[in-house]
DNA sequence: AATTATCTAAACCATAAGATTGAGAAAAAC
DNA sequence: GTTTTTCTCAATCTTATGGTTTAGATAATT
């Protein structure tokens, strides 16, 4: 939980000077935050929040050396839990949901009130997501459309279903990359047994051999039976 | 873009009998919108659906027979352009995540004041997404949560990259299924070439067979290289 | 009671796959 | 100009994999 009896340590990094200043302005006019950095150099910003650990980062995306994306992976390396809220000239949807994707709290256009801002970095600091609703839609559409293609493949009829019990068992710990013997061993069944099951997967999965079974099964949104999983745990 | 001379054509399945019943009345007081059915079966909702096209669907997402993401699926394949809003008691994250996931255009608490749902389906009708920011930073936690699990493979020192190009050109059509003797006539050179490739991709991926060479370049973001792409689509 | 599905297993065979050694040619790096 | 890497290939050998048939024991279904 935010402490309020504590100013808000913000940290700012933008590549050009005069929004740099301008937010720097900004932000100083509110009596609860501290302005801990500013720079126009992301590489000079890691290095500062490596020292000041602050807790909100309010970076620009699109920058010339390094850029925005980068700098927040290098952030997540860091192992540092700074909020990171995006400042951006473009709705661009690809954009948000690879920012998003890489664990940033916030999105805030360049072209919104400065209110707008203000309203950002509370959010964040109070543990919430900021994302304007336009925003909002660009990012669900691009992630819908990703979700879409993955399950389009999983969509069609699958075989899978047509597998037994034993059947997923054994195509479970194919998709483990581990062979007949140690299967075997495994399910304490004989060697033998485990070829005729194999050979009965690779009957209804329409492909004769491991390797296109494994494929299939990835492919195909194969998920372990529970029983499999269970005995899983155990070995572990 | 919405029409506002026509009213907006809304649909509710909730198997709840007085919820259906407390929604109806709320959104009949809209005079812009219109209920075009109202049933307690996710099935029989299907048929509705199909029957009138309403603009809007407001559905449970926790019913008994058919759950609703098993119903916005089902909708998805009818391939109509319906906006799904889920109603829901829970703001579990994994729920609000695959309810998104599967092509739902609103989310909103049954606990929410009645305005709220209003607010939703004007969202939605609008074109956009309508998430409350407790369930925007639900959704968040748990989509960031599942891209760190993609990365964290990815990230750790790449075996993959120690491989040479003809090695990736190899392993690119090892992942496609394709047996030695076919990868030898692809590439144009001799079995025992590509014997060779494959051993020392191997020794380098520290791997003793093809399925274990190829779940390694799978879950590691193998990607092909260009010059194995642009080979594929010249034969394609 | 009879049928069907599932799991188990053996025997046999064919061959694809994997391991190993050695070696020439060309390209890249030093 | 020498060394190293990469790509090529052969020969040999072992073994894991895959194909097929047959069949007994249960368990589930009708």
């Amino acid at each position: 939980m935010r402490d309020f009896t504590k100013k808000l340590r913000v940290l700012l990094i933008d590549d050009n000077a005069n929004h740099l200043r301008g937010i720097k302005e900004l932000i100083s006019l509110e009596t609860s935050y501290n302005v801990v950095g500013a720079t126009r150099n992301a590489n000079l910003g890691l290095g500062l929040i490596k020292k000041y650990r602050p807790d909100i980062v309010l970076m620009d995306i699109n920058m010339p050396e390094k850029d925005g994306l980068q700098t927040i992976q290098s952030i997540n390396k860091l192992g540092i839990s700074t909020n990171v809220v995006i400042l951006s000239g473009y709705d661009d949807s690809d954009l948000i949901y690879r920012a998003m994707k890489l664990g940033a709290r916030g999105y805030v256009l360049k072209t919104m009130a400065s209110s707008k801002l203000i309203d950002a970095i509370e959010t964040v600091a109070d543990g919430k997501i900021y994302l304007p609703s336009v925003l909002t839609t660009r990012f669900f559409e691009y992630f819908q459309n990703a979700a879409k293609e993955e399950t389009k493949v999983a969509a069609g009829e699958n075989l899978l279903t047509t597998l037994t019990g034993r059947e997923n068992e054994v195509l479970d710990l194919l998709t483990q990359g581990i062979n007949y013997k140690s299967i075997a061993q495994k399910l304490i069944i004989s060697e033998t047994t485990v070829k005729t099951h194999v050979n009965n997967i690779f009957q209804k999965l329409q492909v004769n051999d491991r390797t296109n079974a494994v494929l299939y099964a990835l492919t195909h949104g194969f998920k372990p039976s529970l029983t499999a999983q269970s005995e899983q745990m155990a070995a572990a």
